[in-house]
DNA sequence: CTAGTGCACTGGTCGGACCAGTAGGCTACG
DNA sequence: CGTAGCCTACTGGTCCGACCAGTGCACTAG
């Protein structure tokens, strides 16, 4: 007791350290997307370490979807724009891991869909207005061509929410759960029997949200966008999970 | 026009192939957490490939956090259970590079939060109640010892809450989510003058949206929870993203 | 029976080699 | 003179063989 404090030593791996500066550049803005690293060969001389470890430093950042390299470029790995895919494969991990139900999943896309009309309904501009209004006439349209076209318009108005949320964390977010969710369920939707009725009372649900953020009135936005969104997934939803999806609604 | 329509032929890294197997098999099942790979040597017989192959895709697995090797041991790598770090280090590098702010950090905190208070009020056990209790007498404790431990007894209270609302989803985020903004605030909060003061408002605070869980009341301890989060952050978020918090307290 | 010592592994790193692919300069042909 | 085509000098992807510092276990000496 009273003696020195000693910290655990961590062995850092050598491919870890390369990672780091890298990330730190990129994160730092000292490297935009776009730019180009140094040839594998040109940064092993320059973190004086083996081809190897660089390309293992790399593989890591590759995975992290930080740059992207591509053989035969004379140039070396592209610094990349975000993308939020890494985000969305780790979701997805967790979903199959951690056995996320289908109900946790569209629980989850009510809380964030609610959220971003209650945003909406105060933040909105017309143009967003505009483009809402446009997503649900293709919707309408789709209903004669197929449910893909109609999925499409369908996904088209709930960004054009998220984005006048101007919260990007919602809109990533959104996207992310939204794709995970009809992975699961849109097999299932386009063979249902009544695709057709499904769609079009869907088509009636977003018009009285929009209605309601127009209006600007948020709190009506959220409470119908969370009922559009259990009618439109509860049939797909284990009889089980269902209490806990209407405990959202009030 | 009209002849057959060719995809776009993608060429697949030997070492892609060997992530996909053994992601595939640990999200299936067939590989279960605490068991081990092969050897780096093993595998690289069982792959038909290369030792450097063979590492390649066991960075790009230890960077998604599926498993984790260790210098010297006699066994393989072993399979980790799912942790929510690698989705904590896209959501990080999401904040650094697409430059989040703190506003929508605390937005997105008071979205979850107020969800997750709302479920909890109908779905919260006794022992949960417990636990929330026991989080508050833990902040109360605090105030006196130092922020630090008031914090950890904050994050202990609203990890009750998470999980009282009995959806992953929402926990995970509101893990990670919070996090990073502690990491971004948690300096200026120990080192702010009227410290004491916010700590104990913040209590007060904290036992309205327990008496609301309490009372089963999800609406009103959403209400709170939101309101407590912003009167907690408004301090340091810049005045311009304010009215985008205000957005939500009705 | 136990304490200590090797040994046989492990992962981490290195250096060199070869291949297929790309881009851009150069050449030879029109 | 212009351009089509080749050639070269790179790139990243893969392979091989080697060495090192750790680790766990079996074996041995006390």
């Amino acid at each position: 007791m009273g003696g020195p404090r000693f910290e655990p030593v961590r062995t850092v791996r050598a491919y870890e350290r390369i990672v780091e500066q890298v990330e730190e550049a990129i994160e730092s803005g000292a490297l935009c997307p776009g730019e180009r690293l140094p040839s594998e060969r040109d940064l092993m001389g320059q973190f004086s370490v083996s081809r190897s470890t660089v390309r293992e430093a790399l593989r890591v950042l590759q995975a992290r979807g930080l740059v992207r390299s591509r053989p035969g470029d004379p140039n070396g790995a592209e610094v990349q724009p975000f993308s939020p895919a890494a985000l969305h494969k780790s979701m997805t991990t967790l979903a199959r891991v951690e056995e996320l139900s289908l109900g946790e999943l569209v629980q989850f896309r009510m809380v964030l869909d609610a959220s971003a009309n209650l945003l909406a309904a105060r933040l909105r501009t017309d143009e967003q207005l505009a483009e809402m209004d446009a997503a649900i006439a293709a919707m309408r349209a789709a209903v004669e061509v197929g449910y893909d076209a109609f999925s499409a318009a369908d996904i088209a108005f709930h960004d054009a929410v998220a984005r006048a949320s101007r919260n990007k964390l919602i809109q990533i977010c959104t996207d992310v759960v939204r794709s995970i969710v009809l992975g699961l369920v849109s097999g299932k939707i386009a063979a249902a029997a009544d695709r057709e009725a499904l769609m079009r009372q869907s088509i009636g649900h977003h018009e009285e949200v929009l209605a309601a953020v127009r209006a600007g009135d948020g709190p009506l936005a959220a409470r119908l966008s969370r009922q559009t969104m259990y009618d439109y997934y509860v049939g797909y939803v284990p009889e089980g999970e269902r209490p806990a999806l209407r405990a959202l609604l009030e």
